[in-house]
DNA sequence: TTTGAATATATGGATGATCGTATATAAGAA
DNA sequence: TTCTTATATACGATCATCCATATATTCAAA
């Protein structure tokens, strides 16, 4: 079980933050999705996801050459809150990245 | 109005959390209580609390020769939130601090 | 007006976080 | 195989954070 303190860590990052609201948000999401989401880089986005992966945070899963990162499954209720409260609070925050990976071309989808 | 990710840093730090998650339980603690309660240094609480305060997060009033701090009225509902549903899903985390808080000698109080 | 208690701040060192860039790995297509 | 795409990791530089210690400030009591 993560301590507080280590998931407020997670959060404290905009990359990260952003991250987990849109993994909240679309259930799943794989590296290419988030890096033209949040126009980063590949290696920045794919390093904050292996970050949130160690702590227990992210699960992945292989779907051909894409790795979906998803929530945990075994995070804890208040860790979920705290996620959730802050995506309402900030829905509009994350639009902008929502709108990029609607306009997102050859986004992979899971039917290929 | 404060950033997000700048709260979850204020959160991300053990003393903070534990000052923050005090000083909502209790509504109003001066640096000697907290010092007390939390077993730290003076300076170390004293630094704390001045990034909260820098931050807007805590507001403080003096009260004779004691510094009293609050939660800032001003914050908004979510970083409450955030804050209220961590000390209800973590109250067992405060529990020893609040002890120490009780069993402290020459606890000021505000009708000295 | 000196003393003591409560609080704040400055300094410097140690550690950690983040990033860009380059490169490695792994899967799929040709 | 070889090439391409998706993803991960290593390296080195920079900047931020945290702490212990020492000292400054402020108030009140004597």
């Amino acid at each position: 079980m993560i301590k507080s303190t280590e998931l407020f860590k997670c959060l404290s990052d905009e990359t990260r933050l952003k991250t987990l609201l849109l993994i909240r948000h679309e259930k799943e999401l794989c590296v290419c999705e988030l890096t033209e989401a949040l126009q980063e880089s590949q290696p920045k986005v794919s390093r904050h996801l292996a970050q949130l992966k160690n702590l227990g945070v992210v699960a992945t899963r292989r779907q051909r050459q894409w790795i979906y990162y998803r929530l945990n499954e075994e995070l804890s209720d208040w860790a979920l809150s705290v996620l959730d409260v802050t995506l309402t609070a900030q829905e509009n925050m994350i639009q902008t990245y929502l709108d990029n990976l609607a306009a997102m071309e050859n986004r992979p989808s899971c039917c290929d």
